[in-house]
DNA sequence: TATTGTTATACTCTATAACTATA
DNA sequence: TATAGTTATAGAGTATAACAATA
């Protein structure tokens, strides 16, 4: 097995994202999709590009996401009064909904993975990962 | 920030793939390919369905790779011969050099990265990657 | 019948470039 | 000039289904 960080991550991404898929991706949500969701339902009038920053989205690319929420009916876009280059990000009431019902299901996700993981190996994986995300401004 | 195990380890994939963009990438691989290359160079005739295993991939994406990699003159495919449906995958001259090559990159890759985690942290973090990649099993 | 791999298809993700509107 | 966002495009990743050859 090979001693790579990224190839690591890789690896244990598999079943998270499988997870994701049996618990929470039949409410209709991509992974990002339901980030977008969660982010939004915790940070109101965030911009689309405070937004795109934090997912390490291409302006372009979320600009093509954005709208398929929209056409669902989950956000809408506002031109910020402040600066009318940009857009505020809200959730209409059913992306609201959505979301609430999404971070439910997202709870027992977690508890079933992470059930043989110590709240000390828990506190440190994150930590770690954490620490890792970081160097993205460094 | 989401406390969910997902969307952390993408997260800290932001990091690895922009290095790895800079560093290898460059090379003409892509962050599979440079997996399957490396894991070739140490696991001689490997067949394509354990491999798919190892990465996740489903077979019909696996022969897409496969054959992408094998139209660049970097792998070949050869029948075994205790299972006629079975190809056991080696690297070619060409393969190998590159592969070679695009390790040795790696590792001052990764020394970037971890730079200022301690050995104590580095191996706590790879433990806990492959316990929760270890979740597949389960 | 089950397994190994291929082909075809469709959708999503990602990256780049050219563009509009506003600062 | 620089920034916020859009549109278009192309390559890569991912999932499903139908299929051929072999076990």
């Amino acid at each position: 097995m090979l001693k790579l960080l990224g190839y690591n991550l890789a690896q244990a991404s598999i079943p998270t994202t499988r997870v994701f898929r049996r618990r929470i991706a039949p409410l209709g949500l991509t992974q990002v999709e339901f980030t977008v969701l969660v982010l939004l339902a915790t940070n109101p009038a965030v911009t689309q590009g405070q937004l795109g920053r934090t997912l390490g989205a291409a302006p372009s690319n979320l600009a093509n996401l954005l709208s398929r929420l929209e056409g669902k009916g989950l956000i809408e876009r506002r031109r910020s009064r402040r600066d009318a280059r940009a857009q505020e990000l809200a959730l209409t009431r059913r992306g609201e909904s959505l979301a609430k019902k999404a971070l439910a299901a997202s709870e027992g996700m977690e508890e079933g993975l992470l059930r043989h993981f110590s709240a000390g190996e828990r506190a440190m994986l994150f930590e770690l990962l954490q620490r890792v995300a970081r160097l993205r401004h460094a």
